[in-house]
RNA sequence: UCCUCCUUAGCUCAGUUGGUCAGAGCAUCUGACUGUUAAUCAGAGGGUCGCUGGUUCAAGUCCAGCAGGGGGAGCCA
């Protein structure tokens, strides 16, 4: 807590000769003056107008500074204060004000602050500023990408946000990982995990070719062609391959053609990759991860939880009740409460053949025979119609997975594993590796991955290669999740999507 | 990229079978008001109904194209 280091007496004094309060007086964030009991200091605080209400002789005026989910409400004696000094604080205006933090007698807070001094810091025209205190869309929201952060709903996402990144550090660090830096530039564009933004230095319009006439990239700025990366996985298995226990965190882009609410051309993804690590470790890992966050959550962003739990209900109220989503607080706690069900993608298939949906019809897509990709309306079925909890699907056909999954004794399916959860789907989707140089190069091989480029990945599996595994977490995902939004354009600041880079 | 829906005041939306259909709430301004909680009450201003063509005596209302946006699918995290 930051009060005043002066006797009120002396503030007095200073304030008679300095009339702009917000110099000599150290700002109290708005999340302190809320728990304060302190009453006798008068303190200053500096923030956003939410809503201004004026009667007859006091105005109040509902202040925010994004500290905290809650507004302090700025009481204004109209005899002392002429209502005029006020006309300028419209919601969305900047205010610093000066007063004593009294116990508030309305219901709905339980202090508020007596102004003795106000002063308007930058006005915001209502004719022009877009938010209003009402219900603006979340479509409308993201065309002010730059001014949504001051709405509720984003405030508590972006405080949220932060919470999760904080904790996902926490886990890792607790638990003895070292967080890699993988790089975002790369030259491989081998992992087969989507298009790519391609990096280059060259003059698009004027472009060097060389005797084949093709584009000579042995004069771009590395000397080959690059790209952003989309995924860290492979050097973060090198790391992991040394230090053991690794995750990264950065940022990831993929340049596919995704107009979905669960998909962005920028997001920041987490892949742990332990060494001596096998599938189950795996699940265990990713299982305990989530159930961290999710916990993690709970405990510190409870007043966040609780405002978007209520926007959640009152979006849903026009569906029918069986459309509607569980409680977002009561659904994190059933995450938590039971173990996600673990099966192996052939149990799925038999399931889901056997499933009533199937023999109705009432999949778009009918499950026939063993081996093809499940579709998102399977996923769902197994996820919200029959275990009504996550999902950990193991054991894919090896046709439909990444070259360097494990491969199973089985000849046909390979040790990966994709974590469902309700309404977002796939959140996980990660492996055990293959370790054994012979397979992992046979089976590079029979996917057409370019071995010249990837020499130091087959190197890890000649020079003391062990079982390893990992998987890669998209943080939106998470995000959707625990904040129960639905489009994951709502869950990041600046979403980049097809066609849109404005902010 | 495919399917589907939407685009009416600053914002959220009503506008029934094409014919007083240019409306409401919030916001803004004016006034009232006991300390309010997205305050309340009364009044005022505010729209070439996304754009471009077409059908018709007549088009927010029907048709076509374009633009922007939503939802679903695919790709995946």
């Amino acid at each position: 807590m930051h009060f005043l280091p002066v006797r009120p007496g002396f503030f007095v004094f200073l304030h008679f000769f300095f009339d702009q309060i917000s110099i000599e007086v150290k700002r109290t964030e708005i999340k302190h003056a809320l728990l304060s009991e302190d009453f006798e200091q008068e303190i200053k605080v500096m923030g956003w107008v939410r809503t201004k209400r004026t009667s007859k002789n006091v105005a109040f005026i509902a202040l925010n500074d994004g500290s905290v989910m809650h507004d302090l409400q700025l009481v204004v004696d109209l005899e002392k204060i002429p209502e005029e000094s006020l006309a300028l604080m419209h919601t969305g205006a900047s205010v610093a004000a000066f007063g004593k933090l009294i116990p508030s007698p309305g219901s709905g807070q339980r202090v508020e602050l007596a102004v003795s001094s106000i002063e308007l810091l930058g006005e915001a025209n209502p004719d022009e500023y877009p938010l209003q205190p009402k219900k603006h869309s979340l479509e409308f929201l993201r065309e002010k990408a730059h001014l949504r952060f001051r709405t509720r709903t984003f405030s508590a996402i972006t405080r949220l946000r932060h919470a999760m990144i904080f904790a996902i550090h926490k886990f890792f660090n607790d638990r003895g990982f070292y967080n890699i830096h993988s790089p975002i530039i790369t030259a491989s564009d081998a992992e087969g995990a989507g298009e790519m933004f391609q990096v280059t230095t060259l003059k698009l319009e004027k472009l060097p070719f060389d005797e084949n006439g093709e584009i000579d990239y042995k004069q771009d700025f590395f000397g080959r062609k690059a790209n952003l990366t989309v995924s860290g996985q492979l050097e973060a298995e090198l790391a992991a391959l040394a230090m053991s226990k690794v995750y990264t965190f950065g940022p990831t882009f993929r340049a596919e053609n995704s107009n979905t609410s669960r998909h962005l051309a920028e997001f920041w993804m987490i892949e742990p990759e332990v060494a001596f690590n096998d599938i189950n470790d795996n699940m265990d890992l990713a299982e305990e991860m989530l159930k961290y966050l999710i916990s993690y959550a709970l405990e510190n962003c409870s007043d966040e939880l609780q405002f978007l739990s209520k926007r959640q209900q009152e979006e849903e109220k026009n569906k029918k009740p069986e459309d509607r989503s569980m409680e977002l607080i009561e659904k994190l706690q059933f995450v938590l409460a039971h173990p996600f069900e673990r099966i192996t993608y052939t149990e799925a298939i038999d399931i889901l053949r056997n499933s009533n949906y199937n023999k109705k019809g009432k999949f778009a897509y009918p499950i026939e025979k063993w081996g093809a990709d499940l579709q998102s309306e399977h996923e769902r079925y197994l996820v919200e119609k029959h275990f009504k909890k996550p999902v950990i699907l193991t054991d894919y056909p090896r046709e439909i997975k990444a070259f360097y999954m494990k491969q199973n004794d089985d000849g046909k399916t390979v040790r990966a594993m994709d974590v469902l959860f309700p309404g977002i789907g796939e959140i996980i989707g990660g492996s055990q590796r293959e370790e054994v140089y012979e397979k992992l190069l046979q089976r590079m091989e029979e996917m057409h991955i370019p071995l010249e480029s990837m020499w130091w990945f087959l190197e890890t599996r000649k020079f003391g290669t062990v079982p390893h595994a990992g998987y890669g977490l998209g943080f939106e995902r998470l995000m959707l999740f625990v904040s129960g939004m639905t489009n994951i354009r709502d869950v990041i600041p600046f979403p980049r999507t097809p066609l849109n880079c404005e902010f």
